[in-house]
DNA sequence: GTCTATAAATAGATAGAC
DNA sequence: GTCTATCTATTTATAGAC
């Protein structure tokens, strides 16, 4: 039912599919509203009509973002299992996150560059949303006595950071010619070992 | 000798300075080459006068930024010592360099999310020289026997990421008030310890 | 909901006098 | 080396017809 359900869908979905990659691949000053029409093959005041401003449309990118992240750490969180087996659970996540949608992490890192000046507060309740979820799961390892006394937030942004510039540097490896091949990107599921043995290694006791 | 040499200096590098900190704060984009030229207190037909064009500007920081970095990082691999001990000077030398150029993290997160788009070549070979000296000190450890075969970019990955974040971090949360006190910044020394911690249990045979 | 046309501001860049 | 004045293109955003 319906007429052919396979890509237009309606002019809002296709506004914010579109607004998406283009903050994703330009950053928000540079992306341009006219690019995103284009884009998404709509009118340029069909944006201004569904979002009301450019800014308020990417607000509604990055909470739409943040908020799939979080719901999939929180999940992790409180669920079953013992916190060591969460915690390669919520890497594994994460990397695959990344993957599957590939404008998610350029457009933290810029956020980040600029202070989060784009953000309101919903927004970076949001983003914090997601560190809560990760520091439940290391203080319930902590508490379970498997992990040794660590702070949650540096093992956070010893794990978060690593993921984020993992995918964008591979954008920026498909943009360019490569010599030498020591820069060659490096498989997902390496990655995934990788961080999974950084974080083992770096909140186990001796 | 000379009329007081303490702050206005000529102004090619009043121009240079005031780009680095625009560039940093607002973004390639967002930056403005007329904000740049009143931060500077010059006319704005000087900047093109000195630098040809924003991108022309734009690489020249990064060109200054990323040798600085590389030189140090090339001096510490060429140093002398064990690559245990050179791990831990880059990794210290690292964050303090980030601490004492804030401009660095930001600029570096930008371009790495935007695909490295504004560099050409000769940016981009001054970016590698440093993982390059990094990888020579990894690979030192590995032939002293110190150090287990792991891929040296992954540790680079881990490590540089996490380093750029937390410094871009603490800018975030200068803007911005807060609540709980979970997200509080960290204090460089004990960053310093973790990320060193970090980097010898990733390495270490166990 | 969708379009055209356009307003209003700002951007990067340059010409040319001094 | 430094200035004023300006060109040209592009930007976000809106008014108003349909």
């Amino acid at each position: 039912m319906g007429p052919r359900n396979a890509v237009p869908r309606d002019s809002r979905t296709r506004v914010f599919d579109a607004a998406t990659h283009e903050f994703a691949e330009r950053g928000y000053e540079a992306a341009g509203v006219d690019r995103i029409a284009a884009s998404a093959r709509v009118n340029k005041a069909m944006i201004y009509y569904h979002f009301g401003s450019k800014l308020d449309l990417y607000r509604e990118v990055l909470r739409h973002m943040l908020r799939a992240v979080g719901e999939r750490a929180r999940a992790i969180a409180d669920g079953p299992g013992p916190a060591e087996l969460k915690l390669d659970l919520w890497i594994g996540t994460l990397i695959a996150e990344a993957a599957a949608r590939p404008w998610f992490p350029p457009i933290m890192l810029r956020e980040l560059a600029s202070s989060a000046e784009h953000l309101d507060a919903d927004t970076v309740a949001l983003g914090n949303a997601v560190f809560i979820a990760v520091r439940d799961i290391i203080v319930q390892g902590q508490q379970e006595g498997t992990f040794r006394d660590v702070d949650p937030l540096l093992i956070h942004l010893t794990l978060m950071p690593a993921v984020l510039l993992f995918f964008a540097r591979m954008r920026v490896l498909k943009r360019r010619p490569r010599g030498t091949g020591l820069l060659e990107p490096r498989a997902e599921e390496a990655f995934v070992r990788h961080m999974q043995d950084v974080a083992r290694r770096m909140l186990r006791k001796d």
